[in-house]
DNA sequence: AAAAAAC
């Protein structure tokens, strides 16, 4: 497992893709690069798994394009360039994201890239196509739209990318990426990508495959270990204010918010909002000009929090985002490791924290038996909600609970009290006594443990609860991933 | 249980 090289420059690119490696900063190749380089450059299928955030992209697009070089031709007739590589991805965001990479890994050779995907105007994207491209990069359903409006020829594909290949096996995308590759020629080098793979995805992407090099460089579904995972037991009613509690006590100004659905996600982040926060939501209800502004404004630190569903889950690389949050529990574990991948990237560190709902033990169970690491579910010691209604009627700005110094912003000025009016205090909702969070959960490995339900019935007790178990221990009182 | 991807 030595890789032969460890710098661009030993690599056998041409002078025009070292150069613009070097102007982008890079100097030495991740693991994955280095293994996956020198592999691509053969023409042979992969099969690649490699851990979020460790450069992907530029492991199958530097040297996809190096290939693509070999024959590459200045001529300004559209006829002259077929698209010979396609690239395709699971959200639009990603395809935008993907696109830019290469075409700054392309800038000083003859390739043409461009990007097509939903939600935008068909037009521009036809002149674009019109002129003639070597590399498209793109999502299913606009490219099939393009395909079929004859504004896409794809029979002189040579290589096929699948990034995020998992996603894209999945059954609410096999059909649409099967009338695709039915577009493609046969003979051709097809390339998978992701950090995630599932047995079942793993056999299915296989049959996609012929003689494939497997690189796996770090464990497929792997988290970085520069990411300090936690979970915390929260109701619902807690959630939101266990995330403001873990960004004060952190002193932590960015992060991402995961929700499970497009409700939550837009009435988490308007909540966010009346607290005080510069919160963004991301999701496919809505536009896709809001969705491009609200991961502008993220990555501009205009925007503190971003509120997202799984959409934002995959591949998105913005430079030092201190954390992730899941709101709720990811349905699929593959999401999890997806999700925490936004921080932490590039070696940097991070922190991802999990809110745990009484319901949520399966969800932690799957999550911790693909991540094949142990998961304790901590009570974090918060101010009650009784003492909160305590303090609240004694006149205390529910606001006190912001956080406060740390939201300096990067380039110095404070945006958050020149941008907001501080309001006065608003009432609490009284939180009712509960028998779970108001004192820490108490569990032993002997003791078997409660089906949590989504909220105890008034007047229940943890005894009555814990005679209705179904799934295995998984809660206790402290102690970390 | 949901989300994503085309109009």
């Amino acid at each position: 497992m030595t890789s032969p090289t460890l710098s661009f420059s030993e690599l056998a690119l041409a002078p025009s893709l070292t150069q613009a490696v070097a102007e982008m900063g890079y100097e030495t190749m991740t693991p994955i690069q280095a293994q996956a380089i020198p592999v691509v450059l053969t023409g042979q299928d992969v099969m690649g798994a490699a851990q979020t955030g460790t450069g992907k992209t530029a492991a199958f697009s530097l040297p996809l394009l190096q290939r693509l070089m070999r024959h590459e031709n200045s001529s300004a007739s559209p006829a002259r360039h077929p698209v010979r590589a396609l690239v395709l991805l699971p959200t639009r965001e990603l395809a935008d994201q993907v696109a830019q990479q290469i075409a700054q890994y392309a800038k000083h050779t003859k390739l043409r890239s461009t990007v097509v995907f939903g939600g935008m105007d068909m037009k521009p994207q036809t002149a674009e196509l019109k002129k003639g491209v070597e590399v498209l990069v793109a999502t299913p359903g606009r490219l099939l739209d393009h395909i079929e409006a004859k504004n896409a020829v794809l029979h002189q594909v040579e290589y096929v990318v699948l990034d995020e290949a998992d996603r894209m096996l999945d059954i609410g995308f096999l059909p649409d990426l099967q009338r695709i590759l039915s577009y493609l020629p046969k003979e051709r080098t097809t390339l998978l990508f992701s950090a995630t793979f599932s047995p079942e995805i793993k056999r299915l992407a296989s049959s996609y495959l012929q003689n494939p090099v497997t690189i796996e460089v770090a464990r497929a579904n792997a988290t970085a270990s520069t990411v300090e995972q936690r979970f915390y037991a929260a109701h619902d009613d807690d959630k939101r204010r266990t995330i403001c509690h873990v960004l004060q006590e952190r002193g932590i100004r960015q992060a991402f918010i995961f929700s499970n659905s497009k409700l939550g996600c837009a009435r988490l982040s308007r909540a966010l909002e009346r607290d005080g926060y510069r919160a963004a939501a991301l999701h496919g209800d809505k536009s896709q000009d809001e969705r491009l502004k609200a991961l502008e404004a993220f990555k501009q630190g205009e925007v503190d929090l971003l509120v997202c569903t799984d959409v934002a889950a995959r591949g998105l690389d913005i430079k030092d985002v201190p954390a992730v949050f899941n709101y709720d529990v990811p349905f699929n574990a593959e999401d999890y490791v997806h999700r925490i991948g936004r921080t932490g990237r590039a070696g940097a560190s991070g922190l991802a924290v999990t809110l745990v709902a009484p319901s949520d033990s399966r969800l932690v169970a799957d999550i911790e038996k693909l991540i094949k690491t142990r998961i304790t579910v901590e009570t974090l010691a918060m101010p009650s909600a009784r003492a909160r209604q305590r303090s609240d009627a004694g006149g205390e700005s529910p606001r006190s609970e912001r956080p406060s110094g740390h939201q300096e912003a990067r380039n110095g000025a404070s945006h958050f009290a020149s941008s907001r009016p501080v309001r006065g205090a608003r009432p609490v909702r009284a939180a009712p006594a509960d028998p779970f969070f108001d004192r820490p959960y108490e569990a032993s490995a002997s003791e078997a443990p409660p089906t949590w339900e989504s909220k105890p019935a008034p007047g229940s007790t943890l005894r009555q609860i814990k005679a209705k178990r179904k799934v295995p221990a998984l809660f206790k009182p402290a102690g970390s991933v």
